[in-house]
DNA sequence: CGACAATGTGTAA
DNA sequence: TACACCTTGTCGA
């Protein structure tokens, strides 16, 4: 269920909450059981997502690959010192589950302890323990343990992330960093006869769009989403990165997928409620925000496309 | 309690 | 295009 922000998201809370320290993993369920103990006992030396893919990256050179796919989720929970650290503040979201102990660790003056993970609930296919905090994956489509030359061949099968900053001296390679990634877009996009709608869905044209930013993206730039890509000018295909890669941010920001701020509630106000969160996603037959046109809905390569037929004319 | 949908992808037909 | 994957929340009987 989640895109791309959800998997940012995460790749930062691995990073500030179990890199640098040695983790046990196991797999619960079983299923796992082989992939677990190649990197029990390994430190975590830095998460990194791609899109929809998160990298965690041991100091043996095996990295655990994670797809949560349509219905994945991690759970975490921990100690006072972990909560602190985390970076996911917010209430309950979408693919990144918070446990903590309601136990009072505190008061027996503790903080290196914590009661430790729930019994596995359900099929826990990994779990990650850290000493002040612990993780378990659940429903993934890809859980694997491979290693660093496996790893570059996924990546190498990914378009560009609007999420990867554009500074080339963080991302000095120029098919993964923002600048270099809206060039691509753009050539990748002008290039091809198949309409928008499948063009922001398919990973390897934009990495990291899933159905609800792929519908609201189209509105927010008022693009017909059965426009061929070849019929875009390259200042309109940039223009779509562009917002694309803005409203990812704010809900890597937001830890939702939040896409009506600054149009309906001026960006600095409170959030707005998850009913008002949207422009088209699932609002089929009600009226258009903007112009109150009936929202429409297709089924379109086994997803549901929701479009304004109103504000998203051609011109 | 069962049926169904869900922010996804890979494979087979 | 269809289905498998395999989990959870929601809705209706």
């Amino acid at each position: 269920m989640p895109e791309g922000h959800s998997i940012h998201r995460l790749a930062r809370q691995f990073g500030d909450v179990f890199a640098g320290e040695p983790l046990a993993v196991t797999s619960p369920q079983g299923r796992f059981a082989a992939g677990a103990a190649l990197l029990d006992g390994r430190t975590l030396l830095r998460a990194d997502a791609h899109g929809k893919h998160l990298f965690l990256r041991f100091d043996h050179g095996m990295v655990l690959h994670v797809h949560l796919g349509l219905y994945g989720a991690w759970d975490f929970g921990g100690d006072s010192e972990f909560r602190g650290a985390s970076s996911i503040g917010a209430p309950r979201k979408v693919g990144e589950r918070e446990v903590f102990d309601d136990g009072p660790p505190e008061a027996e003056g503790d903080t290196s302890g914590y009661a430790g993970p729930p019994a596995p609930v359900g099929a826990v296919r990994v779990r990650l323990i850290g000493s002040h905090g612990w993780a378990d994956l659940r429903g993934a489509t890809t859980c694997a343990a491979i290693t660093e030359a496996e790893a570059e061949g996924v990546l190498a099968r990914l378009g560009p992330d609007p999420l990867h900053k554009p500074d080339p001296l963080q991302n000095p390679d120029p098919r993964r960093n923002g600048s270099g990634g809206r060039e691509d877009f753009i050539r990748r996009v002008l290039a091809r006869r198949t309409p928008l709608a499948s063009l922001l869905m398919d990973q390897k044209v934009i990495a990291g769009v899933g159905n609800v930013y792929r519908a609201e993206v189209l509105f927010r730039r008022r693009l017909d989403p059965w426009l061929p890509g070849r019929s875009l000018s390259a200042e309109a295909a940039g223009l779509l990165w562009d917002d694309t890669a803005a409203v990812m941010a704010d809900g890597v920001r937001d830890g939702r997928i939040i896409t009506t701020t600054a149009v309906f509630w001026s960006g600095s106000g409170p959030l707005p409620p998850a009913e008002d969160a949207h422009f088209v996603y699932r609002r089929h037959g009600q009226p258009c925000r903007i112009c109150g046109t009936a929202v429409a809905l297709a089924e379109h390569a086994a997803r549901k496309l929701y479009w304004c037929p109103s504000c998203q004319r051609p011109a």
